[in-house]
DNA sequence: GTGTCTTTGTGAAAGTGTGCACAAGCGTCC
DNA sequence: GGACGCTTGTGCACACTTTCACAAAGACAC
């Protein structure tokens, strides 16, 4: 389940202040969603709450990362050492949350050979090799979009069967592979689209204040 | 309809290479998709395909962005200045797409008066006034987790309607506020869930290769 | 015109997710 | 050890989404 993410953040930050037993309620409210939601997802990884006590904070951390395979690290290998790449090597984050940096590759030969994020810049050729050796399952897309699909052919065929894609292109790839899309513009279009929204009922009010001067009924 | 940006994408695609005319087997075979899907989303915006022949492209995109109310250029205001901030200010990929920079703030003295993709850093506290000056509806959080609260709180109080937080928190925001939030650490995750599911897939099939050395049934 | 071919737009069915409401179960207090 | 209060786990109804299937409608050839 896509919020097992999210539970598993909320109760890390409840660890990290002392909580050690939390009610559904108040996780849901924590996290803005309803309680029986929560109920109903936790209760898909087991019994693992005690009625009238709620569940154990550590316990249900366990729980969780266990599910989603957070016990051990991923290694991520990033294709393309751009502005992105370089800001995504660099930043602490991924390793703290279990995906350290594996590798970098790049096509430019004047990327190769430098130091992102303590990592160097390697060949797209020797992906392969680099996923081989570190048996890495995950490869992230930080290339310009036309060469997305190019990067996403080379990590399939280095053995890769997870791509997260921060290129704005859809990405073809063989049945099997999981890949998630990050895209910032469509992000920001749905925000604009609500903004529409609220200036159009903005619009609507007025017009029904001013009686006669607006159609009957609000189109569009 | 959270779908209307990647058809855009994939329309303006099309319209790029010359298409002016499609179907929406087509346009489903693009964007991965069923056809039914692609025509119940686009007759929501009304009935502007012709029987026999398809869509218009370029006249469907022109609809689509009306809807979406991409027809003028909507500034976005980014809070942080890090590398984050730094990054997605210098990105030109924002501005093509109709979300220009206009403006960045922050709160650290050693950060403000720089320039970051063609826009003066300013201070925090003069939110209001480039908000109302230049009629911003959009805020950008890229601070760290724990001032991510106190960004919103600003954006906020400065007049912004809509929120796209890179930080790894929920924040809370009054009643109609639209927020969005790209959590990096989540969608790892995720394709971690994936990979994880993978690995137990295939124990599974190990254990039932050989009978009698595994249990009834395909505990967890 | 008429017929045929293609593709839309949409009713109906099937599938999925959400939330209420409550019984079952656990801890606690007396 | 029994009653009470609290919280989980889940059956059920409802809402929303997806998919199928097909009639309606335009284009084009003749
Ligand atoms: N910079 C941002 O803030 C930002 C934000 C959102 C999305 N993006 C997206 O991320 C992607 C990268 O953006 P960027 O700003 O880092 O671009 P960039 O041009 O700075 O970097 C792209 C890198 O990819 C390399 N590359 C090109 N083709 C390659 C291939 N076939 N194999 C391996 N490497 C290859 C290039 O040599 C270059 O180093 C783009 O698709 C962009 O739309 C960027
Ligand atoms: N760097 C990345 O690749 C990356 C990737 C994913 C997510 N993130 C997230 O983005 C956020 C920023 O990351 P970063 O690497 O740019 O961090 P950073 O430390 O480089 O930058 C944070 C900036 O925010 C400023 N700031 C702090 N409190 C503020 C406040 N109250 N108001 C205004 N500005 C304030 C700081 O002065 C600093 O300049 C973090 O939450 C991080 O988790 C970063």
């Amino acid at each position: 389940m896509a919020r097992l993410p999210i539970y598993l953040k909320l109760l890390s930050d409840q660890f990290d202040v002392g909580t050690t037993n939390i009610s559904s309620e108040e996780l849901a409210e924590l996290g803005g969603v309803n309680a029986a939601k929560v109920r109903k997802d936790l209760s898909y990884l087991g019994s693992y709450g005690t009625r009238g006590v709620g569940y154990d904070v550590e316990f249900l951390i366990f729980q969780i990362k266990r599910e989603l395979g957070l016990t051990h690290d991923w290694d991520v290998v990033i294709v393309g050492a751009g502005h992105l790449g370089k800001a995504l090597a660099g930043y602490g984050g991924f390793g703290e949350r279990g995906f350290p940096v594996g590798g970098v590759v790049d096509i430019d030969p004047s990327k190769i050979g430098g130091v992102v994020g303590g990592v160097r810049v390697r060949h797209v050729d020797q992906l392969t090799e680099i996923v081989q050796t570190k048996e890495i399952s995950i490869g992230v897309i930080a290339t310009p979009g036309q060469a997305a699909q190019s990067a996403a052919d080379s990590l399939v065929a280095a053995g890769i069967t997870s791509i997260l894609n921060f290129a704005p292109n859809i990405i073809n790839v063989p049945h099997g592979i999981s890949v998630r899309k990050v895209d910032l513009a469509v992000e920001l279009q749905i925000l604009s689209y609500h903004e529409q929204r609220r200036v159009n009922a903005r619009r609507v009010t007025k017009l029904q204040a001013v009686p006669g001067n607006g159609r009957r009924g609000a189109s569009a």
